[in-house]
DNA sequence: ATGAAAGTTCAATTTTTATTGAACAAGGGG
DNA sequence: CCCCTTGTTCAATAAAAATTGAACTTTCAT
């Protein structure tokens, strides 16, 4: 009988103590934004690995599966928070991932993506909601609600403006 | 046989459809903040009523039950987002609120509650982790996580310098 | 062309989070 | 005091969200 190599889920591979707390932050930080665990967990690997990594390193590394590797790194593509590394000249078919590390690009790539829909999506509504408002015949009521409307429309007028000044302070 | 009084969980005391759209939009608005649902239908409907409403009127006509409500209430107040209406001059047992609506209270409330808590025990991390790297003997892993580190640094100052700065603006 | 490696998709499942509801406290008023 | 109204707490349950994994597509080396 010939002797048998240790099956390929043995092998240790994982995250080592200072891996393990850099990723744990992000995993927290990921959780503020109110995104998955597995993004904070993709992206603070690859923040503290000193070269790119394949989403075949991500799932071995971290034991998280295919799937969510692929859709953790669409959306971290999506927020422009990773990037494709070239690697060596391209003379690898598998792609390597490395971070966006520019607060400014992770902060509008965030911006754009989870907060301007919103925003455009709520002014739209409160534009339906003041047309029903307007219809109502009760006078006091209708003035009441117009004043709420309207507040309400400067939140996201104020929302609106800030952005562009967050943008701007955070890039440096 | 006396006749019969329509039983009381048939009473039709809920949304009328523009109550329902103002709701609806903060339901969306504090699921971007990572708040629970019931939350945005409470400030929701206290936001588009004239007057101040009780715990039970919003049992009642959110058609929620009572845990929620005073689970929501309490996260409210913490939040600076409801406070305790004057009623008819305290001559009533039952406590009334009524939505907070300055843009600055509702922000401040979010920062202090929400971010400066994660901001805090994210710079008390990196400081350990910051320890435990400088341990490494590898001087080019050792210098490439000092960078990191560093980075990460920034950005946390860099989110301590802007909340400020927003609570400002957002202050008219 | 063929097949193996790489990556994607999505229904089923697990995990996490929110909600319920019943038991419990608080606090008047009679 | 006692009891009724108001409000809180928290274990059990329901609902929502994330993750898995297997089937599928794409891509490229031979």
């Amino acid at each position: 009988m010939p002797p048998v190599n240790p099956p390929m889920d043995t092998v240790q591979d994982h995250l080592d103590p200072l891996e393990r707390q850099v990723v744990d932050v992000f995993v927290d930080g990921v959780r503020v934004l109110g995104l998955p665990r597995s993004i904070g967990e993709i992206y603070g690997l690859l923040f503290v690995s000193t070269t790119p990594l394949s989403l075949d390193d991500l799932v071995r590394r971290l034991e998280i599966s295919k799937g969510s590797a692929s859709q953790g790194l669409r959306t971290l593509k999506s927020l422009g928070a990773v990037r494709e590394a070239d690697g060596n000249g391209g003379a690898e078919r598998r792609t390597y991932y490395e971070p966006a590390v520019e607060l400014k690009r992770l902060v509008g790539g965030f911006i754009r993506e989870q907060i301007r829909p919103h925003l455009d999506s709520g002014k739209e509504r409160i534009g339906r909601i003041a047309a029903t408002a307007g219809e109502i015949d009760d006078p006091v009521r209708r003035e009441f609600l117009s004043d709420r409307i309207e507040r309400l429309e400067q939140w996201m007028n104020s929302g609106g403006k800030v952005l562009p000044i967050l943008q701007r302070i955070l890039g440096q």
